[in-house]
DNA sequence: ATCTACACCTGACCGC
DNA sequence: TGCGGTCAGGTGTAGA
């Protein structure tokens, strides 16, 4: 299940391949990956084709693409700006870009042509000039494979963002005529745990102003980005927190605390995930050897929690119904509050 | 206004 | 062997 850090991953890939490249044909092999895009499937090829990568930003497990704007609208802005028309000026983009989000089962992978069909490829963007392992350029499938249709791709209008909101994005410009720009449906997911710009004093006030348990807000991507139920049951047990905690009930302290587990555990996960991509594949699917190795909670149902085996204590890990999916924790590090009923 | 419930999907797995 | 039921779970929205 991707996460921020698989996100990550593939942000990065997308990056040292796709920038700088043109996108040719536009193929949609199921219409069901564009639920979001409401303008249909013509409109989305033909809106790409022939535009130029500029680069690739991402928020939370939100991922978009970033174009440089088409020659005539190019050179009314050069125009407006009186300045001289360079298309390598990477402020002047697409007033809009191509969102991306894997859902459940996403993957976005770089193949040369020939190379035969995934299974359950749904959309192929055939890039020219992209670049290649050995940093020739080279003609390149982006493709789009998604077995439970969870994620898909859509154009979205870039629209001006103000204060912490606006903010520059790791590892990508988007500021465009120096206005910090998002896309329209990205524009309610806040800041995530790995942001330099990361917004902990809103974060907390998000903390303070709700009555429901912190698991729930930390799976609340409008108040802090990326975390999903994996990464959450593995920082509340690194925080030593219950989910069912109500998060106004939870001291400062702790609340750094669980900031830096959001941010430890994820950055672990990025490192193991980040080695995998040497091949011109876009290792995106959530599987990434950090799964197996790991993980303290998630899916330890049963096991012993390991920081208790450390102190000499026997506590077995317990998995429980929550919103209906499952919570993972241990009894002993994250006992059950007072008056909450799970 | 805020919160809950459900729809969207496919494949792996389990019990009969 | 097969077949129905359950689970996995991020997101947006309809409904309470």
């Amino acid at each position: 299940m991707p996460e921020l850090p698989e996100v990550e991953v593939v942000r990065r890939g997308l990056a040292a391949h796709c920038v700088g490249a043109r996108v040719g044909a536009v193929t949609v092999a199921d219409s069901r990956s564009l639920r979001r895009h409401t303008e249909g499937t013509p409109d989305f090829c033909a809106r790409l084709t022939g535009l130029r990568i500029a680069d690739i930003a991402r928020r939370g497990k939100y991922l978009w693409v970033l174009f440089h704007a088409q020659p005539h609208i190019h050179a009314q802005q050069a125009a407006s700006l009186n300045s001289v028309a360079d298309p390598a000026d990477t402020r002047l983009l697409e007033d809009f870009a191509l969102v991306i989000h894997l859902g459940m089962s996403g993957q976005v992978l770089l193949k040369e042509g020939p190379m035969p069909a995934e299974k359950h490829q749904k959309i192929v963007l055939k890039l020219e000039d992209a670049t290649d392992e050995s940093g020739h350029t080279s003609p390149l499938d982006m493709r789009f494979v998604d077995q439970r249709i969870f994620g898909g791709m859509f154009l979205s209008p870039l629209q001006a963002v103000t204060g912490t909101q606006g903010q520059p994005l790791p590892g990508a410009s988007m500021s465009v005529l120096g206005l910090p720009l998002i896309p329209e449906a990205v524009a309610h997911i806040a800041r995530d745990p790995l942001d330099p710009h990361f917004d902990s004093a809103d974060f907390r006030r998000r903390m303070l102003s709700t009555s429901t348990g912190i698991k729930k807000l930390l799976l609340d991507q409008s108040a802090i980005s990326g975390v999903g139920n994996i990464y959450a049951d593995e920082a509340l047990w690194r925080a030593k927190l219950h989910y069912a905690k109500p998060a106004r009930t939870i001291t400062p302290q702790a609340t750094r605390e669980l900031v830096k587990a959001c941010q430890e555990v994820m950055n672990d996960a990025l490192t193991q995930g980040g080695t995998s991509f040497d091949a011109l594949y876009v290792n995106v699917n959530g599987e990434s050897g950090y799964f197996d190795r790991s993980l303290k909670a998630y899916g330890q149902a049963g096991h012993p929690c390991c920081r208790c085996l450390e102190a000499g204590r026997t506590s077995l890990m317990v998995r429980e119904p929550f919103g209906g999916r499952s919570s993972y924790r241990c009894p002993y590090c994250q006992r059950k509050p007072r008056g909450v009923q799970r």
